[in-house]
RNA sequence: GUGGGUGUAGCUCAGUUGGUUAGAGCACCGGAUUGUGGUUCCGGGUGUCGAGGGUUCGAGUCCCUUCUCCCACC
């Protein structure tokens, strides 16, 4: 399932196998939350960029087109033509940033459709057997994602009752993967830590959840609010209670030095939709810094947007190019930057795993952990 | 030539009986975005109010001259 194939600090390069295929760890899932990549692109594209895992969204998808539709149609894989691995969160999530009007209770959470409004219940089998449905190779636990900052008590009454979640999340996927017609029986639940900046809540929690035994462990709850070193400060915390053997998961992050960072914290698996947001307003990364196409610096410029970049955007396309694109309002620029920006992340997480097969992880960070995040 | 109309931001225009630092939309310039509500959000005025003179405490606004463009008539 998943092996750690060589070490540097606490950095690890590993490789996760799943019915659907292995992964090479440290690895970025590019995220599909509609099963679709906004910007335009489908799996075919995915896979040109290098994507090795595909991560769909719970809460959208059962919302439309309805997660028995999907499973009418064979499984989300087949339905967007990914065959690869997938990973499909939970909707805890959402129901925190888009949903109205939640009110969680033991049982689950009752919250309003960001889409029509209606009122709608989701429960810890609910999100299971939604993502049974769905088929994806990985499912994650129904938790309650905190904003921060937050009131002590509530956070530790929220985290106990994640964990009783999680203890019904991995008896419902038992039953469900046991069932004849499971679309995908060999699907495995990951565990996901919270307990907002508070390291006692994290750590103890950690603890609880690391005795499931679990596949996959993932931090949660973070880059919602709290400050950088705040983030890597609870990353520092609880990771020496995660279980060394399984993969961890740093949940909606991040930039490419706040994964480099996390890499180096020992997080193997990282989503964020970072990339095909912002390269959808035209912020492109480049191995020197980001840049904003939009800007009139680049109007006259034929080069690409980064000489250090092979993606099929770079190898074609000038900076002139896009930037006319982004100004008359073309999908193909979106498309065209989205393409560029994943392919980006995807190249971040190969280079680092090169470094870690080379044994040069300190200083690939040394030379890229700034300069990632600067302007130009 | 005569009569009427018009002129305010890059564009289309608003601007009260004369009253604070001349506004809007679009365009343009810049920023934001972390388990995604798909053209989003936030910020920025970039101006010789056609020009000149006059009245007035004070003029985009009233008066005179002139110029531009438009319409009608000769």
């Amino acid at each position: 399932m998943f092996e750690v194939l060589t070490t540097q600090g606490r950095a690890r390069r590993g490789r996760f196998t799943c019915p659907h295929g292995t992964a090479e760890t440290p690895v970025f899932m590019n995220v599909g939350t509609q099963a679709a990549i906004k910007g335009g692109l489908s799996a075919r594209d995915l896979r040109e960029l290098g994507c090795q895992i595909e991560l769909s969204n719970t809460y959208h998808l059962h919302l439309r087109p309805g997660d028995g539709l999907v499973r009418e149609m064979g499984g989300l894989h087949k339905f967007m033509d990914w065959s690869g691995p997938m990973l499909t969160d939970s909707g805890g999530f959402q129901i925190f940033s888009l949903a109205k009007l939640r009110r969680i209770t033991e049982e689950g959470t009752a919250f309003n459709s960001h889409i029509d409004g209606r009122r709608i219940f989701m429960s810890p089998e609910d999100s299971i057997d939604i993502q049974s449905n769905l088929g994806s190779d990985i499912a994650m636990a129904f938790d309650e994602c905190i904003g921060l900052p937050a009131p002590y008590d509530y956070v530790k009454a929220s985290a106990e009752r994640t964990y009783r979640w999680l203890k019904r999340c991995k008896a419902e996927l038992e039953k469900r993967n046991a069932m004849q017609d499971a679309v995908n029986p060999g699907q495995v639940l990951f565990g996901i830590n919270q307990g907002a900046t508070y390291h006692d809540i994290r750590c103890d929690h950690m603890d609880a959840i690391a005795e499931l035994d679990l596949p996959g462990y993932a931090i949660g709850g973070l880059a919602v609010g709290e400050s950088t070193q705040e983030m890597y400060d609870t990353i520092d915390a609880v990771e020496e209670h995660m279980p060394k053997d399984k993969p961890r998961y740093l949940m909606g992050v991040g930039t490419p030095s706040n994964i480099i960072e996390g890499v180096y914290r020992g997080i193997d698996f990282f989503d964020c939709v970072m990339p095909a947001r912002n390269g959808r307003h035209g912020h492109l990364f480049t191995w020197d810094g980001v840049i904003n196409i939009k800007n009139e610096k680049h109007a006259h410029d034929a080069g690409p947007v980064d000489p250090a970049c092979g993606c099929p955007v770079c190898r074609t396309y000038s900076r002139s190019y896009l930037r006319h694109l982004f100004a008359s309002g073309e999908i193909l620029g979106l498309r065209l930057a989205v393409a560029h920006n994943l392919f980006f992340y995807n190249d971040l997480m190969a280079r680092i795993r090169k470094s870690l097969d080379q044994g040069t992880f300190e200083e690939f960070r040394g030379r890229y952990s700034q300069v990632l995040g600067r302007r130009i």
